[in-house]
DNA sequence: CTCCTATGGTTCCCAAAGGTTACTTGTCCC
DNA sequence: GGGACAAGTAACCTTTGGGAACCATAGGAG
């Protein structure tokens, strides 16, 4: 009997499911860094400098890391202008978009959360 | 001028300001191991043991750490059994049980979405 | 012609997290 | 005595995460 997930059959992926490759998925989300960017590209497309100011904290490396990873997901797009100096812009896909409400859920909760937080940790 | 969410004033908390101690939060929970150990509490308590074959394919070590985190952020309670062979229990505190709700909506975006990234690949 | 700026990265290096395998502690059952 | 069970630890290695420095290009200032 094949797992789930790994056959063509329309099986219901499962995360729970170490074979299933939407484990992979949600771990490209489910990343902080992810997170910001989907949320920062959420009004619309924005430019990596621009997205560096945004997220404030960020290094050059690790934001290219995470948007490659974004895109090879499919959930963003890059689009390189020629000119000079160079202009690349990122914008979410239309899976980009689905992801951002969940992920907006997230950013929420943890604003939202932070002073029942700090008071439960010295209670 | 104090940056919001340094001070005690009634500012907004803010993932985007990295000053913002929420940004820490939102990194705990971000993230794939934690987004399937809360889910996995949702129903009621479980042993380690049982967590462990849960998750299917975590090590003891990474639940370990994952767990540990969690509790130290208030998200999940750890209850020991003065018994042989031991027991220890977690469950999701109240702040736990707020989270688990965001933490689901992502968790079915992934299985819900993992087809139509698939195909984005490709195409 | 040279220097400076702006943009979107890449490279190098180190620290931290993830992961694997083996081992521990303490009692019960055989 | 020896093995099993539960919940981890310890040692070790590999993969990410993160910071600082550097690079290519071309237009404009001097």
């Amino acid at each position: 009997m094949p797992t789930a997930c790994s056959t063509g059959l329309h099986d219901a992926h499962d995360v729970y499911n170490p074979e299933c490759p939407c484990r992979d998925l949600l771990d490209v989300i489910a990343n902080k860094w992810s997170a910001l960017v989907i949320g920062a590209l959420e009004p619309g497309p924005m430019r990596f400098g621009q997205l560096r100011t945004r997220l404030s904290g960020i290094s050059s490396k690790v934001l290219t890391a995470t948007l490659r990873r974004l895109e090879e997901a499919g959930l963003i797009e890059r689009e390189v202008f020629a000119e000079v100096p160079p202009r690349v812009e990122y914008s979410l896909s239309e899976l980009g978009y689905s992801a951002a409400q969940p992920l907006a859920a997230l950013r929420t909760w943890a604003e939202g959360s932070l002073d029942r937080a700090v008071a439960q940790q010295s209670g």
